[in-house]
DNA sequence: GGTAAATGGGAGTCCTTTTGTCCCATTTGG
DNA sequence: CCAAATGGGACAAAAGGACTCCCATTTACC
């Protein structure tokens, strides 16, 4: 399916989450399962992989736990993304050229490619740092909402 | 994963070479099967799918076969993949809002959003019509190479 | 009318991927 | 040493993808 899974979504929550954390906290996976209604040990195996490619810093042990592991300005969608599902490609013949044999005649073949440099463009163009700052304020949002200043059917 | 099925790609092979023919011509799904190297009663199932959605206009009977169902150029990338994909869900949030409680304040839902609608853009910008004209243009190149005028290291 | 040639449709099979769980090893602070 | 944390391998259930099989239906032509 055109579609992204349910790894790469839950990447995604707990990278958010700890991109919204004061820079070098670190938080338990156990938490952050909580808090983002994601089976804990399934986390656990996400953030592992994301361990192993240097997008979160993890310490063993008692007081151990997870951290951003680069500054969450460097870090963007598509990092997270391409960590858990692989390089990103919309169709096979973009990666494994010797599938269709229509190359280099294939008009087809060059409105993916082009389809994917949009995407592309589009998820490299938000951090970590960026998400994690609209998340916070749709919070304060959230809680102004909740004060009932605003509507809840005035637009954001 | 995100990536096109080959339910799609065989789809839109489908309906390029349909719409390489000249309007109103009838084919057999088995010459396209053979053609493009999709197994045929894979074929006549997708056949079956892009004719209930009037893609294509089917004929039943001893000399019947398919055809395009609207003229090439009213035909887009997008309504081949989504007759057989179903409607483009880069997330599963964007079709299914209750899935994630924390819109309307979540800023990765915005970008997948936008990622969305700019591929929407890439598989609606070209049509059948298109895709066609440059496949012919790609074969008369070929031929062009195989006649040996060029040589095969020209680029195209 | 009968037969051959074409599409239509339901059911089912096989395989891979996804989405997890279980159990235990390893690390570390107190 | 013990409790608390991550790491890793094996495994399991469910879903989806990629087909096949069998037969029904339609139609042209003799």
């Amino acid at each position: 399916m055109l579609q992204l899974t349910m790894t790469g979504e839950y990447a995604v929550r707990a990278m958010v989450h700890l991109a919204t954390l004061p820079p070098d906290t670190t938080v338990q996976i156990a938490d952050i399962a909580r808090e983002w209604d994601v089976p804990e040990v399934f986390l656990r195996k996400i953030i592992t992989q994301l361990s192993r490619n240097g997008l979160v810093a993890s310490y063993r042990g008692k007081g151990g736990g997870v951290a951003l592991g680069r500054e969450a300005g460097t870090i963007t969608l598509l990092d997270v993304i391409e960590c858990m599902e692989g390089p990103l490609a919309l169709n096979a013949c973009l990666t494994n050229p010797g599938i269709c044999h229509r190359i280099p005649f294939c008009a087809v073949h060059a409105v993916w490619h082009e389809a994917q440099i949009k995407l592309r463009e589009v998820l490299t163009s938000r951090t970590l740092a960026d998400l994690a700052g609209h998340h916070i304020e749709g919070c304060q949002s959230a809680v102004t909402l909740d004060a009932g200043i605003l509507s809840p059917t005035d637009p954001l």
